[in-house]
DNA sequence: GTCTATAATCAGATAGAC
DNA sequence: GTCTATCTGATTATAGAC
């Protein structure tokens, strides 16, 4: 067709279509992240990406259309983040590696994590729906998971549901509660070796605390 | 002194005036936690308190005055619900007592616990260094006593903040992110069954996983 | 595709009648 | 002490020149 034709003109513009649109999801990730969906200023993101006000409009329409937007971007990132690991089949292993992949998602997508709890933490007001299909097919597997090892005696029978929910809310505090966690411990930024205290303490806690020890039933 | 004297109509007035701000105060409490301060409007919470919005700010004078007035009452709360319980001096039967008392906090005083997650989760902008002082000195001072137990041999040696963080977030998670939990568990309220069944799931983890069980060192 | 100017909206705050 | 009317400021969104 006449209009899909490569001129130069159209090839630049379509880079920087996409590099203006990643400057103003960037930004807006991080006001979001700072501000909430109501604290949050289209003039700030504009200034933060380096574009003009009205560009932000041009090339999202809303604020919400950007607000939904980056939750979709942030949604991908999270999938890519948790492959399906075939090889482990332990529960103390696939525990651990679960822990450690929440523990480094929190690490290096803090912003992400804050927005999705401020999200949760309101109600959900502006995901509505969307919130519980992305996780809702993976908790009730994992619950039915969790219930066939409890049965088999592989660890201590406890509510499948609270067991995720303690590992949720353990490793996403030090995303969410950045700020009261680095002010308790006196630190400005975590450390490579304050996420080794952490990924410790979690783990041991969770895995001793669901009676897990590594290879329990190992064949001799 | 003459403006003191209790004339039928002061006293009256000042009836009022108490009633008002506690209504206003009722209202703001559940706004600040359902919207954020930012998502908070004066309009929303005089109309909620049945008065007129010019009355929000005769009583306080602005949204950031009423906004902290409620943070400095749920202060007074909390502080109220975590008397010293000098009775009990087992590590097993403290840890146990205080996962007990947050998780009792959180269920009856979720607007609170979701007004402080807020605030935390946005870098405490309005409480700024208040919020730390809150918390400091307990802070401090139970991971000394958590450290002591740990050399002494009383229950596994792991990180003390973490520790602490960990009934933190484990028991707040039932508050600030209810609205996620419930969609989960398919429930519109927790039942005491629920709450019976959080307990026993978050208390069975986390004392077995620091090592700890009834009277470990009972006498004879 | 970009930017300035402007319209429209909303909410906090205040003045002043009652 | 209460309430209506008004002022003010901020911000979203859009129109239209370039």
């Amino acid at each position: 067709m006449s209009t899909s034709s490569d001129t130069p003109s159209q090839v630049r513009t379509g880079r920087i279509r996409r590099s203006n649109e990643t400057l103003i999801l960037i930004a807006a990730e991080q006001e979001f992240a700072r501000r909430g969906f109501d604290g949050a200023s289209i003039g700030r993101i504009a200034r933060s990406a380096g574009v003009a006000r009205a560009n932000v409009h041009y090339y999202f329409k809303s604020r919400e259309k950007l607000y939904l937007r980056v939750l979709d971007d942030i949604v991908d990132r999270w999938n890519q983040s948790f492959p399906e690991n075939s090889s482990l089949d332990e529960p103390y292993d696939i525990i651990k590696h679960y822990i450690a992949a929440k523990l480094h998602f929190s690490r290096h997508n803090p912003a992400a994590s804050k927005i999705f709890a401020g999200e949760i933490l309101r109600g959900a007001p502006l995901m509505g729906d969307r919130l519980e299909s992305i996780y809702s097919n993976w908790l009730h597997s994992k619950v039915g998971i969790l219930k066939s090892w409890m049965q088999a005696g592989k660890m201590d029978s406890l509510d499948p549901y609270h067991v995720i929910f303690m590992i949720w809310s353990s490793t996403q505090h030090y995303a969410d509660f950045d700020f009261q966690v680095k002010t308790a411990l006196k630190i400005q930024e975590y450390s490579e070796d304050d996420f080794e205290k952490i990924s410790a303490t979690l783990t041991h806690i969770i895995l001793k605390g669901c009676g897990l020890s590594p290879q329990q039933d190992a064949p001799l």
